[in-house]
DNA sequence: AGTGTATCCTGCAGGC
DNA sequence: TGCCTGCAGGATACAC
């Protein structure tokens, strides 16, 4: 599912295409998705422009006249696409779930399988207190190699459930925490705690590292996640051990391990991230 | 403050 | 071919 670099990368591909629409009514397919009612949930986005559409967390954000937004949680599978899709061959929505109606004629579909997104309409003040249980974001000024040594020394949780938190920092998920713990040499269930400040240092780094040369590839695409226009993203081959159990690691040889804890797979280099230092 | 477990839901790959 | 199990980019609630 969509982490921070695929929500950015939705962001960006879908902002240019629907800033400036009118929505002139949402068609409720799976209500499940919803974290309210139809009733409250369409009569609130009817008649309303579009007036940005930004991101927070993993979370896409979509900015409507009336001080009120639509946040999107994409989930495992959920997609936002638009309609009339530019190229042919695109993918059309196999599970839609939510079709927003725009004065022009265009569509936006939020498709999602397995419907572990939710989709809902925000005022400012509900918006506010959401935004404040997410922590800070990643490639944001104030996440620094400081402050993040000083959060984790107060925890004993694996770094890796650590760092999947979203109260503590917003927008890693299992991908991408994988990828920078590698990068930073870290075992994924080191005690946070117990993180030296050279490493803390250099998993913050890895963190932003990742994001960032994931958004430049447009995301990571294993199976479900596709970007505005239905386009694939490049990350997955650039991986080093999501993944790749089994497989020798890029950069020792040394068979990539898979382990299972907190209900989720965990991929690491066992020689480039050994469990205790 | 942690973990482990379960739940939401669908689809796909692999073993037999 | 079919059946079964396990697995999946997330988030949350529960008991311990």
């Amino acid at each position: 599912m969509p982490e921070l670099p695929e929500a950015e990368t939705i962001v960006r591909g879908l902002r240019p295409l629907i800033v400036g629409r009118r929505i002139t009514r949402a068609e409720v397919l799976r209500p499940d998705v919803l974290r309210e009612g139809v009733r409250s949930f369409a009569p609130r986005v009817r008649n309303r422009t579009i007036l940005a559409v930004e991101r927070r967390a993993k979370n896409v954000l979509i900015l409507l006249d009336g001080s009120r937004r639509i946040a999107v949680n994409l989930g495992m599978t959920g997609r936002l696409l638009p309609f009339p899709a530019p190229p042919r061959g695109a993918r059309r929505p196999g599970h839609p779930a939510v079709r927003f109606r725009f004065s022009d004629g265009g569509v936006l579909v939020f498709d999602d399988t397995r419907r572990f997104g939710t989709v809902e309409c925000l005022g400012d003040t509900e918006w506010t207190v959401r935004e404040a249980r997410f922590g800070p974001e990643p490639l944001g000024d104030g996440w620094t190699a400081r402050a993040l040594h000083v959060a984790l020394s107060g925890s004993r949780s694996p770094v890796r459930s650590w760092l999947l938190d979203q109260r503590r920092v917003a927008g890693v998920g299992n991908i991408y925490a994988a990828e920078a713990l590698f990068l930073a040499g870290i075992h994924p269930q080191r005690p946070a705690s117990s993180l030296t400040k050279t490493e803390a240092t250099a998993l913050h780094g890895a963190v932003r590292s990742v994001l960032s040369d994931a958004i430049d590839e447009g995301g990571t695409t294993i199976r479900d996640y596709r970007n505005a226009i239905g386009g694939e993203g490049g990350y997955a081959s650039l991986l080093w051990v999501y993944g790749r159990d089994g497989e020798p690691c890029r950069r020792c040889g040394t068979a990539v391990e898979r382990i299972v804890f907190a209900n989720r797979s965990a991929f690491f280099c066992p020689r480039c991230q050994p469990a205790a230092r």
